[in-house]
Parts: C-alpha cells; sequence; structure tokens
DNA sequence: TTGTATGCGTTATCAT
DNA sequence: ATGATAACGCATACAA
C-alpha cells in the first residue's frame, strides 16, 4: 500500500496541513519539534507525495519537456545532455521527447506534455513546425524556447545560430583553398537550417562572382544513408566537382561512404565540409573539416533561458540568443593552388 | 482557462459521468448521438483530460520509464529508441531519465517516476544497482525490466546477452588469427558487463591454454577517453602485445587515439576488437571488428517484455530473455600466422 | 441510456 | 503553531 500524507499525519498525530507544511518547507508556522518528528517519519515510511494530487491542485509541475526530432542523430544526445544538466541543477525533471521525425507522434507528445501539467518546453524539429503545433502551443501559455528555428509566439524565445553566414564561411574558406566548382548537398527542403545554409552557399557564390550551377546541388535526408545516396547522385553527374559543402555531419559521413564506393578518396579526388562537429567528426578518417555549433552549451541556455521564463526572469534584453560557430579545419580540405590572399 | 470535463458536461447539457464515458471510450451505455456531440465539443473546444486528474484517481498512468546512465554513449540512443517504438505502437509513453552515472541523480529519477505513477520501468545501468535503489524497487511493485544485468526482485524481468561466451568468442577467433599475447581493456571495475567479459576472457586462455597475466588488463572508464587512457598505459608497458580486446566500441575508439598518438598503425602493429557495434564502428579507419549486440531490438523486446508484464501476459516460458551476439569481422584485426584450423 | 455522488492525495485558505 | 475543510478534475459505483 502506498502511504499517504494522511497517514503520516495520522502516525504523527498532527493534521494532514501541517505535514503538508514540513514536507513543502515552508518556513514559517511549525514547530522545530513536529518538524523533525515529521521529517523522520517520512523517512522512516518512505513517503512520497504523489506529484498526480499536487500538480491537480496547484496546476503546474518541475518538468520541462524536450522535443527533439531523433535521438539516435548524434547531435541531439548532447543537446539534450545540455538541457537536461541545466534543468536538474534547477531542481526541474526533463522528459525527452523523440518525435521520430512524425509529425503525429510529435504532437501527441506535445499533448502529452500539456496533459502534464509541464512548466515549459524546449522545442526542435528541423522541419517546419506544423500549423497545427503552432496554434495548440500559442493557445497553451506554456513557455517555449525554440532551438534553431525562428517562431514568433507568445511566451517564447529563439535560439539559433547564424547558419547563413557559417555556411558562406565554408564557402570562403574553399575558395581560398583554390575550389571554384564547389558542390552543395542539402538536407529536407521543408529543414530550416537545410533552407538557411543554402542561401549562406548562394551568398558566397554571388561575393565571390562564381555562377550558381542547379546542377551542383542535390538533397537528401538528414541521415548516414541520406548523404550517401545525394553523394553518389552528385558525383554521378561528372561535373568537375573539387569541393563538396555538406549540410551537417551525419550526411557528410554518408558522403565518406559514397566517395569510397566510387573510388574517390578524400581530400585528394574530392574535399569535403561537413557542419555540427560532433563526436565522429574527428574520429573518421581523414578526420573532418566542419562547422562547429556549441551542441552543449546550446541545450544549457536554453533550458537556462526557458526557466528564466518560468521563473519570471525574463530577459530583458531581447527575445533571441545567437550562438557563435567555429570553422574546424582538419584533414578532409585539399589546397588546390598556392593562392595567397596576402 | 483550461477547459474541464465539466465544462464540457455544461455546454453539451449532459452530466459529466457521460462526458467521461465517451472520452474513455467505454462502449457500451451512451447513444450515437450524444456520442457524436460530446466528441465534438471536444475538438471544438480542444479539451484535454487533465493526466494529474486522471492519474490521481485510477492510480496508474500510460507512461513507462526508461532509466540509463549516458545519453551521450552512442549505444543508448538506439536503446532508446527500440523502448519509445514499441511502446508508442501500445499506446504508452516513454520518459527518458538520463542517471548521468550519478547514483543520486538515478534514485532522483526514480522517485520522480514513482510519483508520477508509471506502469513499469526499463532499467538499465552498468553499474551494480545500489541497495538504496533495489530496495525501491522491491517495495514498489512497479515491474521492471533490466537490461544487462541480473537483478532476481518480484515483477521484474532480466535481458541480456552472453557477455561472458561472447568475449571468450573475440578471444578465440584473435588466437585463430594467430595471435598469442592478447591484452584486455575493461571498463569500470563495478560494471556488470566488464566483469562478465572479462570472464569470458580468462575463460578463453585457460581453454587455449595461455598463461594469465596480470600484466595485459588495464580498466578504464567507458567513454573515449577512457580508453585512450588505458590504451596508453598498456601499450607504455612493452608487455609484446599483438591484440588488444577491449570492453566495449567507445572505448575501442580511444584506443585508436592512443594507438594513433604513440605512432602505431592498427592492425599492422597491432589489431583491435571492439564490442556493442555501434554506428561509428564501421565508419572508423580502419573499420572496427567487433561484437555485434541486437541494440535496437533489446530495447523494443524489453518495453515487449514490461509491457506483457504489465498487461497480465507474463511470458510462462521463464524468467529472462537472452539475446545472440554476432562477431562482424572487419579490418582491426591483422592474421599473424598461416594458421590453418583445417 | 443517463445522472448523482464519492473519493483519489494534495495545497491553500481561513479559523482557532 | 496548528487544524478543519474546500477545491483541483476526473473515474466509477450505484441509482434512476
Amino acid at each position: 500500500m502506498k502511504v499517504t500524507i494522511t497517514d503520516i499525519a495520522r502516525i504523527a498525530g498532527v493534521s494532514v496541513a501541517t505535514v503538508s507544511r514540513v514536507v513543502n518547507n515552508k518556513s514559517k508556522g511549525v514547530s522545530e519539534e513536529t518538524r523533525k518528528k515529521i521529517w523522520q517519519l517520512v523517512e522512516e515510511y518512505n513517503y512520497q507525495p504523489s506529484a498526480m494530487a499536487r500538480g491537480l491542485v496547484t496546476g503546474t509541475s518541475k518538468i520541462i519537456g524536450l522535443i527533439i526530432p531523433d535521438i539516435t542523430n548524434p547531435f541531439y544526445p548532447v543537446l539534450a545532455k545540455g538541457v537536461e544538466d541545466y534543468a536538474s541543477e534547477k531542481g526541474y525533471h526533463m522528459i525527452l521527447c523523440d518525435g521520430g521525425n512524425d509529425p503525429h507522434k510529435e504532437l501527441s507528445y506535445l499533448k502529452f506534455l500539456e496533459e502534464h501539467y509541464v512548466t515549459g518546453i524546449v522545442y526542435n524539429n528541423f522541419r517546419e513546425i506544423s500549423e497545427e503545433t503552432l496554434s495548440r502551443l500559442r493557445n497553451s501559455s506554456v513557455p517555449v524556447v525554440f532551438v534553431d528555428s525562428k517562431v514568433a509566439i507568445p511566451q517564447s524565445r529563439n535560439l539559433y545560430i547564424d547558419n547563413r553566414g557559417a555556411m558562406a564561411g565554408v564557402i570562403h574558406y574553399l575558395y581560398a583553398q583554390g575550389h571554384r566548382n564547389i558542390g552543395f548537398i542539402g538536407g529536407p527542403d521543408d529543414s530550416y537550417s537545410s533552407i538557411e545554409r543554402f542561401k549562406g552557399y548562394k551568398d558566397a557564390l554571388q561575393d565571390l562572382q562564381i555562377p550558381f550551377r542547379e546542377e551542383l546541388v542535390v538533397y537528401g535526408e538528414y541521415t548516414t544513408r541520406g548523404g550517401s545516396r545525394a553523394g553518389q547522385l552528385l558525383l554521378s553527374r561528372n561535373v568537375g566537382l573539387t569541393a563538396v559543402a555538406v549540410c551537417n555531419d551525419i550526411m557528410a559521413v554518408g558522403m565518406y561512404d559514397a566517395c569510397e564506393s566510387l573510388g574517390l578518396t578524400i581530400p585528394e579526388d574530392i574535399s569535403v565540409v561537413g557542419f555540427d562537429d560532433i563526436n565522429i567528426a574527428r574520429l573518421i578518417r581523414p578526420k573532418l573539416t566542419t562547422v562547429k555549433q556549441p551542441t552543449y552549451e546550446m541545450g544549457y541556455k536554453s533550458a537556462n533561458m526557458l526557466i528564466d521564463i518560468i521563473e519570471g526572469k525574463q530577459h530583458k534584453v531581447g527575445h533571441d540568443k545567437v550562438f557563435d560557430t567555429e570553422l574546424k579545419i582538419r584533414d578532409s580540405v585539399k589546397k588546390l593552388i598556392n593562392y595567397d590572399r596576402s
């Protein structure tokens, strides 16, 4: 049998109100003596307050939700760790919801979170967030921090990186290494980050006065397999590519596979740059040159922003938080000519 | 304002009982007409039953918990995916709890799950499960499926692989490739899987009549860094190693690092075998020969077993489920001599 | 087929 | 400092 607050009260010879005060650390209104006695009983009988009953009366909880599209994408465990760490520092629990890239499941999780009175949500979905989800969020008054997408709803903040600028930086770097025929492998065409990075690709081409060629661009799923397929397609076109900018690291890994199966060597035959700097990037050979996102920090900070909103400490300085990225130069890009920028 | 069952009842001009019957799909006792009307209202007002109130009265929930030590270990996202997939097939939600390798946090999550009336728990911790945790579990009557550890408590099942036999198989394989001086890199010394795998190592040596040498064995954390440190220590001993069996893949990756920093080439200078077959194993070079665990299936099956217990469909055939492993032979082991087993 | 009434375990208000 | 009690939103046994 589960022991309830009534049991403890009865055994201690006090009222439930008193037990409640003690258990919730209400500073006033209880003598040291009874306080001690009750704690002792709580220990002895292993009393655990029912989160249900508590939630029912308070209408809230100490839980935040994290919604992501796919935990097996190595980017997300790190993000989740960041969120979890900050949350638990502040006495919150995190519920991780893997939407499985399925809008239905994602929506179901959102309902689940609402039904459980979560106090806030960290939301990431590389795809466009569905209108149904959005309107639900708008009406629910639950604070939300969106990671890597720009959505304006009340009680929400956005946290992202400069995808566009970072990708432009990649192209400029490749240019500086002597590359002129630079391909682009993008993610799903409804992916916010992919769209932005593609813009950066075009920005840079324009800056560098390189004509944009449709045939140098291919899209795929945000998976290793997606990268592999896209890579094979791109390479099979024989368009004289010397380098490829890939939209994220797991796709870049797929690109490695594609090159291998076609007998091409990186970076001798073709240079590759990724995005994210997941762990694998420095473990594969050649080590992958890529754009580092401060993934853990982004998770940590998003939880921070969320809990600040929850606790009323809203950042006055502005709605959004932009994180810096960094190009990690490793071994997957070849210097083509002795090009001196001086 | 949140809309409650009372609101719907009032608007529909019926009692809350009727609304409740409809919402919970109680087959009998409601006319088609009112049923329709109520569903319509539910849609229109976006009524969501409070999980708190519901849980409070039923004393249960449709939630299962998954407790793991570290989501950033690539083994776990896959396991989690398996659990999540089965659970959501059956209409359950999964709460993922990352204990962060911290017994305190783990215990805190366990309490959290209990307070939220979870109907069951899938539990994995490579370390010995603390006595406090265990006694808590014993008293709580929540069904538990333990993954990769053997714990006997009522209402629980175990699911694991033959760690010992699999590691023995690794050693036999190395022997067949001509290796005689085989080192072992183990995980934390209170890790169940590490202990079992070490036994397998010793079993095989005995079978093969190779004397056991203490100096060929080193332990470390279950991380890349732990593997790297252990590898450096082992290699620095200059004990004439030709091969090393590593306790899991992320440590094996660390071993790769160690070899690189010492100027050793795999497999020419030293052969390496891992355990788990995480994604990275086939992405690093040389591709890692390793023992494949059916990780996703293990997650899926553990949720299956758990929900069977919950729903009373207990497997009569036995308490435990043992999964098969498979040695994936890739490129990290060198054949030393022409040894013909015929 | 539908409604009434009770209780789930807790917090919070108002007394004492 | 402590207690009595209403209220939270719902499921369910029992009545009608």
